[in-house]
DNA sequence: ATATTTTATGAAACCGATTGCATTTTTATT
DNA sequence: AATAAAAATGCAATCGGTTTCATAAAATAT
């Protein structure tokens, strides 16, 4: 039970050669039928298994797709890695991952321990510096293929997956300002990732559409985490004119400010109304219930990983070109924390066209 | 550019054997300094990196973890994923992740998976069948490794991490009883899991230690997902006897049940008090907030990745005896929605001891 | 019956790092 | 200076599939 049995007992034991055991395990055509029942056969009763380290040194692939996030505990980024792993799974592929934890250094280190360790393909959602991506550069020249989402970098070499962020925070500000808001605070994130500095292009252009200024005092950067909410809205507090209007690039860090203004006595929506952003659990079951644009985490990494299994040569059902960039379908669904007007019913507003 | 470079190219270079170069690069003591020093400068200069499909297929190991999960996109089994990648990233190992979805059929698979693509360890979350684990045998039998966590099997020969879930629920109960509670129900999710066993064990304790009847028809099973709650609501209005507290094993679950709960004119905590079980985020946003128990999941990473690595003779700082289960600390922490009593200052109660 | 094509199998090189054992070089000891 | 011990390096086998090229066997054509 100890020795690992290869592919050389079993030819030692049907007097055949070793290059007819390997060829019938791999199903290459021109093995006999009958020679190839008596291989399978005997390869389940000795208790085969491949030796994947020899197959992957002369074959050199690893069956395996490196992925790197910024976080693996978000509820957005955890979505998308349990949609890659589902299409990878099916499709035969290991997923190797790993989190860069908002840090350019790990993320760096990270990089070169997938480009070490081989992987057929990598995934990123970038860190926070879209310029400096050189640490990529190994897999561009050995032709490793390579997907950015979400967070992408401007390389012209690789497909990334995003929503359209402009029209998506267009469409939130735009609401707001239906709904009668006159002074709209927008809080987001790092500037320089692609999803911030796009949510504050449709916030301004929403603005300017509707003759409104846009202050830049009116713009709240921190790392919208749980915390980030007392901060938010102590800068809010201390605003001269009192907002009547607020956007939050992300859906935990927008409950977090409603539960602290809130605090404050501050009255939602009537008194501040609130959009959130990626419609996660949490926005369905805070109080009022936050609107937010829906962001399909899990659609996306399916579809990255689809993408990038196709350009692998996996097989796959559907057929997908592989396009420069791919725009995900995202829509604003309208609760209770943004309706400042009549409490209509919920509705959803769809925005940008499916993928192109 | 496009050859890759192996030891032998450098040791050609260099006039020296590919053996010392392999030690060199490898750190092995009685390699001149010198030498070294050239070796590494020549290795940088010639652009070499480590083929590890080589290094694996000597060695036999391939310096990659194994991890499966129910599933990716929750709060807590991300947490845990998260604090297992910042250890293995430390201790130079690639994290290795499948989700089983709930179904043995596919644990079924990835363990096969795992076991042909030889992962020198394996970290398993179990689906539902704790008696049924034949498909890890292989790895037993091989040495490989096999920790479980959280949902465990009773395994001898494997190492299990857990909090105790029979104390906690104690806990819990206990705390809604001296909260004034007289018709308690639990909503838990499949009983053949440890986790939900051992929680429904804890509640029935308290009650009995308090003498309170165990009725069957208190304890109501469900996935405990967002949409359960729906269904928990629906059961406890048809119940004759109306419950005036409610304890469910997860924090989602139970902000869903309350936000139904208030939908239904009921009050919280004042006509029924509700405890979670996790501490997610969530549990701080909902209103009331939701008392819970603390469970920590990135610790519990940590601790399983640290188990692991230390028995696959990594370097660590600090040691862990291998033992064969580890009991890691949790508390419950007391908010709104539980007080129905004078609504005292918030308090934690810490339960079992630390590790053992 | 012979030539030609097709089908099936095998021999041996190869992928690139690792390692037990042997050898050479250097340093320390008497 | 001779000998022993320690340090540094090298040889050659090994890990186990994969693949190229050659060869044998069977099937088809002439």
């Amino acid at each position: 039970m100890d020795k690992e049995i290869t592919i050389y007992d079993i030819a030692k034991d049907l007097r055949i050669s070793p290059t007819t055991v390997s060829r019938a395990l791999n199903h290459h055509p021109g093995v006999n039928e009958q020679t190839k029942k008596r291989i399978f056969h005997a390869a389940n009763e000795m208790g085969y298994r491949s030796n994947i380290f020899a197959s992957n040194l002369r074959s050199k692939r690893t069956n395996n797709i490196g992925v790197i996030v910024p976080r693996l505990n978000s509820p957005f980024q955890s979505s998308v890695i349990a949609g890659m792993e589902k299409v990878a799974n099916e499709a035969g592929f290991n997923l190797v991952i790993s989190q860069s934890l908002e840090s350019l250094e790990k993320e760096i280190a990270n990089a070169n321990m997938m480009f070490n360790s081989r992987v057929d393909g990598l995934l990123v959602s970038l860190v926070n510096d879209p310029a400096n991506i050189d640490h990529f550069k190994p897999f561009l020249k050995k032709g490793i293929p390579l997907l950015f989402f979400d967070r992408i970098a401007d390389e012209e070499q690789c497909t990334g997956i995003i929503i359209d962020n402009v029209q998506a925070a267009y469409n939130a500000t735009q609401h707001l300002i239906a709904e009668g808001c006159k002074n709209i605070v927008h809080a987001l994130g790092n500037i320089k990732i692609n999803v911030y500095a796009n949510r504050l292009k449709g916030y301004r252009y929403a603005l300017m559409d509707n003759n409104f200024p846009f202050l830049e005092e009116n713009v709240i950067y921190s790392d919208l985490n749980e915390e980030a909410g007392e901060y938010i809205v102590q800068k809010i507090l201390n605003m001269k004119e009192k907002p009547d209007g607020l956007f939050v690039s992300n859906d935990s860090c927008a409950a977090s400010c409603i539960k602290v203004l809130k605090q404050e006595g501050i009255r939602i929506p009537e008194d501040i109304a609130v959009v959130g952003f990626n419609n996660d659990m949490l926005s369905r079951l805070i109080e009022p219930n936050l609107t937010t644009v829906n962001y399909p985490g899990f659609e996306m990494g399916e579809i990255a990983m689809k993408s990038l299994v196709h350009r692998l040569g996996g097989l796959l059902g559907e057929i997908l070109q592989s396009a420069n960039t791919i725009i995900l379908r995202s829509e604003l669904i309208i609760r209770g924390s943004s309706l400042k007007l009549g409490k209509s019913k919920e509705k959803a507003a769809h925005l940008s066209p499916g993928p192109n």
